[in-house]
DNA sequence: GCAAATATGATAGTAATACTATTATATTTG
DNA sequence: CAAATATAATAGTATTACTATCATATTTGC
């Protein structure tokens, strides 16, 4: 696995009319963000969208086929900006285990905004993710949806990390199971924190998921 | 923590009447496990449960609340009858490492119907619960119903486990982290080997996710 | 055994949701 | 400047997630 698209969320089928090809789009998504972050993924609506926007409801439905498309596509955005980054930051490391010790940082710390991408803030999207992004696979369409390569910018991390666990010790049976159960595990810990806390151990911050994860890697790679 | 309810599910905030007081009652949550089983739960309604058990939507009504209140009894149901199991297997084990590999196996294993409770399939429910149970509480009103102890029996549970990490490992600084990563990942774990198994590594069937957690466990309680 | 209480059922109604369809008006492009 | 395209406005639909009311069973207490 070598070439990355640097290009972020371009796959025609996540969407009608591509959201970054106008100024309309481009607002669709960036308060769609914002009002599914303010009201949760149950109350928000495109009529309320369009409201806020001084648009129309039937006009972001020219964008995207539903709220649920919506959710699948900014899944697929955050994904790739992920991925984005995880090979910036790895590119030209020679050691596997650092590599891997990059990777797991990347994935279980606390994101910031990434100013390269105007229109789309990183802070509010990465905490969509983790409330809202199982709300997108845990339906009964996933099957249909996984063919269609819904999913597949999340898979392709998942198996670009893999890769380097894999480097790290060859002989580990379980790369994708130990990769899937950070990131969703990473995700859980800090909703767990912030609404949840007997479910955690977070008493000072968020940094020890970072801790957790990271000895819990290396504790199980170990040979 | 030594005492245990045995009955099942009877904090009576999660219902307006209790569902095992009437025959209409064990109908509505045995029926109801199976329609959102089939349908999901976006498209289960009271209204289609009350057609199924030749009842009324609003005869439903006067037990639960609303269909997330439904969910939430089915959740508390779930982990008092996963607590219950679990204190029944450890009970007398004088071993701190052998309580905790059954914990382990009992909450990572595939679940068996347990015909104590007849108008319950646990088989069933646990799908449920892996497929459905974020959605309970990655909500708008999760702070104010933690308050109110709707999610009291999973951590419960999550709080037993962590009694038999720390008793094997008395300084180990995250037990509340690694064993609800470890209840959530094979939640994760079983639903991805059915429908995204590019996440998982789950081809020759789901006694992998066993074996992956038990091993996790002793690798990061290694002294 | 009967009245009162309680449980259930039937029906209607409501505001909102998640859309689709149609028509009108801007705006861009050739 | 006309034609094409994008956006906006409006209306309409079936369904959802309820609430409210009233009627009819069923149970219980005396």
């Amino acid at each position: 696995m070598n070439d990355l698209q640097i290009n972020i969320a371009t796959d025609s089928k996540l969407y009608f009319k591509d959201p970054e090809s106008s100024d309309l789009g481009k607002r669709i998504v960036e308060h769609g963000i914002e009002m599914i972050h303010e009201l949760g993924y149950e109350s928000f609506t495109f009529k309320k969208l369009g409201d806020r926007i001084h648009s129309n409801e039937s006009s972001i439905y020219r964008y995207f086929e539903s709220k649920h498309a919506f959710l699948i596509y900014l899944l697929n955005w955050y994904w790739s900006w992920i991925e984005y980054k995880l090979v910036f930051a790895t590119t030209n490391m020679e050691s596997a285990e650092d590599k891997l010790e990059t990777a797991i940082q990347l994935l279980t710390e606390e994101v910031k905004e990434d100013t390269s991408f105007t229109f789309i803030n990183e802070f509010i999207l990465n905490k969509i993710i983790i409330i809202e992004s199982s709300k997108a696979y845990h339906t009964k369409g996933v099957d249909k949806e996984n063919e269609k390569g819904f999913y597949k910018t999340y898979k392709r991390v998942v198996q670009r990390v893999c890769d380097f666990v894999l480097e790290v010790n060859p002989t580990f049976d379980y790369p994708h199971m130990l990769v899937s159960t950070i990131i969703e595990g990473a995700h859980h810990q800090k909703y767990f924190s912030d609404h949840l806390p007997a479910l955690t151990d977070c008493e000072d911050g968020k940094n020890n998921i970072v801790k957790f994860y990271k000895q819990l890697v290396k504790d199980v790679l170990r040979k």
